[in-house]
Order: C-alpha cells, then sequence, then structure tokens
DNA sequence: GAACTCATGCCATACGTTTGCACAACCCGT
DNA sequence: ACGGGTTGTGCAAACGTATGGCATGAGTTC
C-alpha cells in the first residue's frame, strides 16, 4: 500500500496534523520538528494523495482544456500544439496538470467540461474558442466557474455578450480589415472572401474585417464574392471553382485559414491561373506551409503560443487571486507578406 | 455547495449506501427504488466526486500522457495533435480523462509522470515516446504501472529490454531500410542520411534500418555520409552543408524526418542543386507540407493517429483486465513515392 | 405456526487529508 | 509566585464515497 501521511507521522514520532503543517509550510512548526518530519518524508518516498487533498479542500489543483475547434482544423494547422506549449509552459511553474477533454461534438464537449469542474472539481476551465451565442459560456457563467476564453464572448447577434468574461484574443476584425487593405492596395476590386461556419465567433470576426475593410476602401460587398463552407482543402478548391464560374470572378481572394488558401491555391493553379498575376490569395495563420507553397503564401500571423500562456496566466492569477487585471487582453497579430499577394 | 449522495438519499428516503449502488449499478436494489433513486438524482444535478471516489477506490477513471519528444518537433510536424487525436477517439468511449504532463525537460518529465501515477492516482500512462536506456520505463516496470509505451523500449545498447512491456510502434528499421532501398533502386551509390539524436529509440532505428537498407544492397557505409543534429529545419540545412563540403558529396539524403528533409531541400536548392536531378531527397512522416514543396517530397507515412488509438485501446484494456493480447503491436507504414527522388 | 430462505436496504467503517480548537510548555514582567 | 501572552503540537471532526456485514420483513416449506 501507499505510505500515507500517518505513516510518516508514526516514523518521525509526531502526529498528522503536524506532518500536514509542514507540508504546507505552516511557519508555526519549530525548525527542528520540521527537519525531523522532512527526512521521513523523504526516506519513505511520501507522496501526497491529490484525491483526499482535493476532497477537503476542494481544489485539485488541476485546469481543465475545452478544445472546441472542429477535429479538421485542430491538426491541419499548429494552432493546438502551439496553443498547449503556451499554456503549458504557465502551468508548470504554476504547479497545476492539465486535463484535456476528451470528447467529441458540440453536447459531447459542453457536458464534459461542465463534467470536469462538477465531478473532477478541475479548478478552472480554458476554452480555444467560442461559437455565436455559446451556450457553454452561459453555463460557465450562470455557474459562477472560473475560466478563461482564448476568443472573444459573443451572442447570437455576434455582439459582445459576456463582458465580465476573462478571455484573451486577437483581434480577427482588424487584422481581416488590414488584410482586406493590403489586397486594395493591390489594385484590387473585386476581392472574394472565404470562411468557415459562421458559428465560429473568429469566422465570424473575419468575415467582419473583410466587410470593413471593403467599406472603408469604399468597395461594394458583392455577396457572390463570399463564399462559405467548412475549413479543409477541398472547401478552398469548392470556393475557387464556385468563385470562377462567376459571370466576373475575382482578382483575389481573401481565406480565413491557411487551409482554405491552400486549396484556393491549388484549385486557381489547377485552372493554370498564374498567382498573383491573375489572382491574388492570402490566408490566416502563417502556418509552416504558407512559406513552401509556390508562390509563398501571403498570410497573417497568430501569435498562438502567446494566446495560450496569456491564458493560462489570467487563469492561475484568477485561482490565486492574484489577477484582479483587466478582464479581456487583445494580442497583436502580423500581416506576412509573400508572393502569392505581390501585385503591387 | 454541491450536492452529495447524502442529499440524495435524504430527498429519496432511502439510505446514502443504497444511492451509492444505484449508482454503481448495483443489481440487489429493487426496480422501485432504482427509479426512486434516478429521479432524485436527476432533479437534484447530483454528480459524483471524483476525488472522493478515487480515495476508496484507488481508481481514477483517468489516464496520463508523457509527451516526451522535444519541443521542436512537438509542434512542428502533426505528430502530436494526432496521436492525440487517436487516443482520445478511444477514450472518450472508454470513459476515460486525460490529464497532460506539462512539464519540460527529461528529468522534470520522469517526475512528473511518476507523480501523476502516485499522486494524483491516475490508472495508467501512455509514453509517446523513448529513449536508449529509458530509466522512466525502468521506474514504470519497477513499480509496476500499467502504461503503453508507443515506440520500443531499448537498453542502452539498442537492443529490446523490457519484453513485456506493452507496447505500439511501426517499424523504423525496415521503413528506413526500404526507404534506403528506394534510393539505391534509383541508381544511387552514396546515400547520406541525415538524423536527429540518437538517445531517440525511433531516431537510432531509423539510422539502423538504414545501415541495414545499405548492407543489403551491397554498399558500404561511410561514416561521413551521416549527419547528426537536433530535428529542426536548420539542422537539415547545415547537414547539406556538411555533406557537400566533402570530397565526393551524396547523390541522395535521406532524412530521419520531414523537418530535416525541409531544411535540406532548401540549402541544396539555394547551393544551385537540382533535386532531383543533382540530389535526390526522402524524408519521414508525411507531414502536410511534404506535398506542396516543389519537387514534392518523398517521404515515409506513419500511421500516428492510429499509433495513439492502439496505445489506449491496449491501456484502457489492460486496465479493465479485458487485454491479455500480445504485449507488442507493430503498425505498418508506407513509403509515399513524390517527386523529390523521381530519379529512375 | 415454526423454521427457514431470500431479497432488500441500512449501519458503520474506511479511505488520506486539512484545519479549528484546545492545551501544554515556556518566557516575561510584576 | 502569579497571571498573561507566545509558541508549538495534538485531538478530533469533517470532506464524499464505497462496501462488508447485519437487520428487517416477506415469502416458502414442512
Amino acid at each position: 500500500m501507499d505510505v500515507t501521511i500517518k505513516d510518516v507521522a508514526r516514523a518521525a514520532g509526531v502526529s498528522a496534523s503536524t506532518v500536514s503543517r509542514v507540508l504546507s509550510g505552516n511557519p508555526k512548526i519549530s525548525p527542528e520538528t520540521q527537519e525531523k518530519v522532512r527526512l521521513v518524508l523523504r526516506n519513505l518516498k511520501y507522496h501526497p494523495h491529490a484525491g483526499a487533498r482535493s476532497l477537503v479542500t476542494g481544489s485539485s489543483r488541476t485546469i481543465g482544456l475545452v478544445t472546441s475547434r472542429p477535429g479538421a482544423e485542430t491538426f491541419a494547422n499548429p494552432f493546438f500544439p502551439e496553443v498547449i506549449r503556451g499554456i503549458c509552459s504557465v502551468l508548470e511553474v504554476a504547479g497545476y496538470n492539465l486535463v484535456l477533454s476528451t470528447a467529441q461534438g458540440e453536447a459531447n464537449q459542453r457536458k464534459s467540461c461542465l463534467d470536469m469542474l462538477r465531478s473532477r472539481h478541475v479548478d478552472g476551465v480554458i476554452l480555444t474558442s467560442s461559437r455565436l451565442g455559446d451556450e457553454l459560456i452561459d453555463a460557465l457563467v450562470s455557474e459562477g466557474r472560473n475560466f478563461v476564453l482564448i476568443g472573444r464572448p459573443a451572442d447570437k447577434a455576434g455582439n459582445l455578450s459576456h463582458p465580465a468574461v476573462y478571455a484573451v484574443n486577437n483581434d480577427n476584425i482588424l487584422a481581416a480589415a488590414v488584410a482586406t487593405a493590403h489586397l486594395v492596395s493591390g489594385g484590387h476590386r473585386r476581392i472574394a472572401f472565404v470562411t468557415g461556419p459562421q458559428h465560429w465567433v473568429y469566422c465570424y470576426d473575419r468575415l467582419q474585417g473583410y466587410r470593413q475593410g471593403l467599406s472603408q476602401a469604399g468597395l461594394p460587398l458583392d455577396p457572390a464574392l463570399v463564399q462559405q463552407g467548412n475549413i479543409t482543402q477541398q472547401d478552398g478548391n469548392r470556393a475557387v471553382d464556385r468563385l470562377f464560374s462567376l459571370p466576373e470572378p475575382p482578382t483575389a481572394i481573401l481565406a480565413m485559414d491557411d487551409t482554405l488558401a491552400l486549396g484556393a491555391l491549388e484549385a486557381a493553379q489547377r485552372r493554370g491561373l498564374r498567382v498573383p498575376a491573375d489572382l491574388a490569395v492570402a490566408g490566416f495563420n502563417d502556418s509552416p506551409i504558407a512559406s513552401w507553397t509556390r508562390p509563398t503564401l501571403t498570410t497573417v500571423r497568430i501569435p498562438v503560443f502567446d494566446l495560450g500562456a496569456m491564458a493560462a496566466r489570467m487563469l492561475a492569477g484568477l485561482l490565486d487571486g492574484t489577477h484582479a487585471r483587466p478582464h479581456q487582453v487583445i494580442l497583436p497579430s502580423e500581416i506576412i507578406i509573400r508572393e502569392s499577394t505581390a501585385g503591387n
């Protein structure tokens, strides 16, 4: 059997409570006793029982991670491992473990997340993305749970919905507007937008940014130029096919994800279009592939590692009571201009 | 406060033990009582306290994941997210949660892994890779822990070390030998091998496969043609630089990872070499980038998702006592021949 | 109607920890 | 010598759950 705090107490000739206090660094224990207990702790290779501890303290030094992005995207671009790396880099020094939800699908994930909190008693949760009118966020708020969102809490109409929710995000609207402006500055007047499911806030926001970019340039929005699908290469292909069956095809495509941009690039070249001469293409995320395509791909770089690290830092601070700071923080993104839009 | 099993018992007019037995599906409870209790469980939104449960049962329906690969590789290729996807796909239906070790560095990870088992009482562990003479494996074996290795347990000399350890792997030796044979069949006689740190078993194995491939073709092994570094693009660059400062440079390069192959490709082209005419290049892993390079990259495809799923399946079976099957399973890999070796 | 079986559900205990409270020992100033 | 404060340590209760053994009562058999 495992060695318990009582075994240590007996071996050290003190009471269990004393051992517990030594463990928790309680200053009211005399140095000699501390030494004595510490020695025994080491000799007996004592390891605290996290379950028992959480039973009485209510906390488990554990936080949950919900990766509510669609599976295809999750592994197609480096978002997922990068954000985890960022989170771990902070959590390691803060002394928390990370529990992953293994659930797939919206309803399952919502259930799984709430379960981590209610049953497994994780101290808090990080969500890696949000939906318009996200029910999980509603539930977490109404239960008063500690959590940080990577993204932005938005209602069904796309407006900021829970202003008190801790969130870390990049300004997707601005980023898409900047990318659109970049294409405009290349002389483009008919710019298409290829996007994913609009229930994802980040998809929605990037579309808003595109619209904003157009209107700032005084360009009309042609609904036929907005192509929506899932976030796969094949959807990128399809978008190009549809766009080029239009009476007046676009001269530039802004895709809300590199995966889509890749698909668009592929389809364009298969059609014999020269990129960027006949069609400019830009993407989002600066995935490693973006610098290997021919032509290389213009894209918006998102600080994914920092997004994760900041979220973890906020959550850890929140739990330790050391974070009274702003509820929402925006990290800067950066447009990386490469050959696929070198049309100036 | 949370609703406990006693609250349910009181509301249902039964004892706590009865509720517990209903929860665990004990057949000695009459159907009527079961219904009554189930109703109250739902009404009161009861959620079991995992900590308390693990305190008495010793198990936590949780398994740990140790990602002992170097950070650079972890996020450069899709190995990490893919293997997690595979693991989760199985664990979700088996009803386990996944705890990630957040530790970095060998010693920390070893400590963190053992800690998950001893303190957090995870029921088992999956290791995503192994070292020659891996001390973590020794420790796990000597403590009699339940774990599955993705890879192969090897001693300092590279020989199979713990034959009873559950492991799932692809045959890296064979795969590298096949890749080497492919290059040989393209007429190459001077084939270089670019590899990573030899303390990783999979690096070591792929080197063995390369040697084996050479000797099967009756070719000598020239130590100068074996370049070792870390697993980054830059190391791929450097390898080419060194290889082409040799009096007799190679006509083909086999890299043990696509990241290295990418770096090699880049450096070769910067030197004005035509690939594959002047230099053939092949990699490992079939990362998405491999089909976007010019020329596209020949590579060995590893069934990463299946590796994860199989490991999870073995571990879950092991814990439920339903797995008496083989201790070591080998999954097939496949060479994907593309332009970068189209030299026949 | 007694003895016996059997299904059903309760009691008590155990799991390993933390923590409020009590208390013993000591020091200090009077 | 005495009261009043410290300082260090132990006692015991609590956290929420699972489970072996036992009590209860109904049904069965002679």
